[in-house]
DNA sequence: AATACACCCAACCGCATCCTA
DNA sequence: GTAGGATGCGGTTGGGTGTAT
């Protein structure tokens, strides 16, 4: 579909914004409203496209906007909504009253992320050196055997132990997945609570559970695992027969039973009937936070 | 005081989606 | 059902400002 380009015409004035031009936009919207924003900017005398004076005016004039800093309680929220809803700006700023889309994306990009990669981190630095303890702990032990083991054996045996210390090495590899470049990714935290399997957590909304559908997801969550122990936690144990066994009573796994399926690519009709058999769509409503 | 660098945020761009004729 | 305009949305950028050297 062919579209016209915005400010196509010469003449309109880009860039930022006088006191005048946002007083005119003012007046003009309070008196008439906003209507159709591409007339707007004809009808009130300004040389701007509409576009332009819709974003200025939803981001900037608009009187119930709450201008200043971020409350600790506004970026933990935020903070909250990113991991479910991922870059959903329009959406997590309608959950903050007085802030605009814009300007929680500019926070985020400017503060959040930044903090969380440093929290991460030092929650690695953390995880990394208790592990780390651990592995010397038993390394130290492996050695003590090891040391009886070459008093027993003498030297005819060295070859085992330089054996068992290279195998020791290759056991110091981190236990999770290689860190990633992206950014914190956005649906993997909303579902990570799987050791709680029953049926109030599958009321997770719709978005979710497209993001699910997409072929994306599991290596995203895979990847992303980095941003949360829990989810390296749950993924990492999957061979777990426990955790196995607790996927057997979720209510996806028992559908599949209920279907006679044990794949997940059985087609839309797998999914609608997910849909359906899950209940009513107010199931699928964001949580309170 | 001058310069370089980093950070912040308003605004732009282009794509997606909605709406209507 | 389709075309095309209007609007919404998210990614990106550029200029202003603060800070370090």
């Amino acid at each position: 579909m062919v579209r016209a380009p915005c400010c196509e015409k010469m003449g309109l004035k880009k860039g930022p914004w006088t006191s005048e031009e946002d007083q005119i936009l003012i007046n003009y919207i309070q008196r008439h409203g906003h209507g159709n924003w591409r007339a707007l900017p004809k009808l009130a005398g300004l040389l701007r496209c509409g576009k332009s004076c819709r974003l200025r005016w939803t981001n900037y004039l608009r009187p119930d906007i709450k201008r200043g800093n971020f409350s600790p309680e506004e970026e933990e929220t935020i903070i909250k909504l990113h991991e479910m809803l991922g870059n959903r700006w329009s959406t997590i700023a309608s959950r903050l009253p007085g802030r605009t889309d814009n300007e929680i994306k500019n926070v985020w990009h400017t503060h959040l992320k930044k903090r969380l990669r440093h929290n991460h981190n030092t929650e690695e630095t953390k995880r990394r050196r208790s592990t780390a303890n651990i592995i010397s702990k038993q390394n130290q032990e492996a050695k003590k055997e090891e040391d009886s083991t070459m008093i027993n054996y003498n030297n005819n045996f060295s070859s085992n132990v330089i054996k068992t210390k290279s195998e020791s090495i290759e056991y110091n590899r981190p236990v999770s997945p290689p860190q990633s470049s992206s950014e914190i990714s956005s649906v993997t935290t909303g579902t990570t609570d799987s050791n709680n399997n029953n049926n109030d957590d599958f009321s997770m909304n719709v978005e979710n559970f497209s993001e699910i559908m997409d072929e994306n997801f599991w290596s995203e969550v895979l990847s992303s695992a980095e941003n949360s122990d829990e989810v390296v936690n749950d993924f990492s144990a999957m061979g777990n027969v426990e955790q196995e066994l607790q996927f057997l009573n979720s209510p996806i796994a028992s559908m599949e039973l209920v279907h006679g399926s044990n794949s997940y690519d059985s087609g839309m009709d797998f999914w609608y009937n997910i849909f359906t058999r899950a209940g009513e769509t107010s199931e699928f409503l964001l949580p309170d936070l």
